[in-house]
DNA sequence: TATTGTTATACTCTATAACTATA
DNA sequence: TATAGTTATAGAGTATAACAATA
């Protein structure tokens, strides 16, 4: 096999199936995946997901803040946010001192919807750990709170919606 | 602060920062990200390496079974060769036997820019693995080769090309 | 007739930049 | 004048499907 070619140092390509840096790469893209696949069922995107937690976890943000944290520039924000509150699942509030501005809160059915979202994201867990041990998945846990910690990336927030929307279904 | 609602279960949202599957998604988009950038100073997206190192490790290949494997239609995969073809990094070699096909090349060019890349590569591990020990890093390898075998991903190829292009130059 | 590489077209997404209403 | 939200527009990137050459 192999033809042609073999300049020095070819081998067997630089750094890639070995490295840390590789598998992280790879295993986050598929449990992204995965997880977009599984909330496809309730009728959500990543980034969808995304804003009801972070709804949750700090209600009545103005759109801006919102918008920046999930790192889309507010003009998209806006269809965005009006698809969720079609649904019901958020509300926009004016802000009585500040008229310019909405305060972005859960509804009832947003709150009921985030608990759905708790339970796939369990099962999303166990799914992905099934080689490990609990003990094993404790560990790695701790490594990896202590690289995300130390590469300065926020405990909460996206990671890569972005880019991540919904399949079609054939 | 935290004014209206909280109906029941609310708490602090489901299962975000605190499991696996998270810090997995958040850290490979992440890793993904940096290596980007750092590759981006050799003018290479992601997949235009991964190509590079495909036909490293493979030699010969056709279009279509190298676009299969990014994860790109034949139609995509033209003009993204024709681009490292023009530059001098790739050769496409009419088969013989069946004139149809094209088998993919390395040039000595493309040999020598991979030896870089795999500097590269070294230099990306070492940023994102900063702050572990080098039996922590080993441990971790362990565990996510582990991982990333029992959830089926092929041991080289493709963690997430396809939605990663270069950057503007502001 | 089936397959490789290629081109053409139509469509989706996106960011940029105007616009409005409040301040 | 500056800022929150919104709308409009133009551009990039994509997949789908048609096409030509070879089998």
């Amino acid at each position: 096999m192999s033809s042609g070619y073999d300049v020095g140092m070819t081998a067997s390509a630089p750094t890639p199936r070995t490295g840390v840096a590789f598998l992280l790469a790879q295993l986050g893209a598929h449990a992204a995946g995965l997880f977009a696949d599984r909330i496809a069922g309730l009728d959500l995107t990543p980034a969808q997901a995304g804003l009801l937690r972070m709804l949750a976890a700090a209600p009545g943000r103005s759109q801006r803040e919102l918008a920046g944290d999930l790192g889309m520039p507010p003009s998209r924000f806006v269809p965005f946010a009006d698809e969720l509150e079609e649904r019901g699942l958020i509300e926009r509030r004016r802000n009585a001192s500040d008229r310019r501005v909405y305060a972005l809160h859960l509804t009832g059915k947003g709150e009921a919807l985030l608990a759905e979202l708790a339970q796939a994201g369990m099962a999303h867990e166990q799914q992905l750990c099934d080689a490990l041990t609990d003990e094993e998945r404790d560990r790695l846990l701790v490594l990896l709170r202590r690289m995300a910690d130390q590469q300065g990336l926020r405990p909460d927030v996206h990671p890569g919606y972005r880019n991540l929307r919904p399949k079609p279904k054939p």
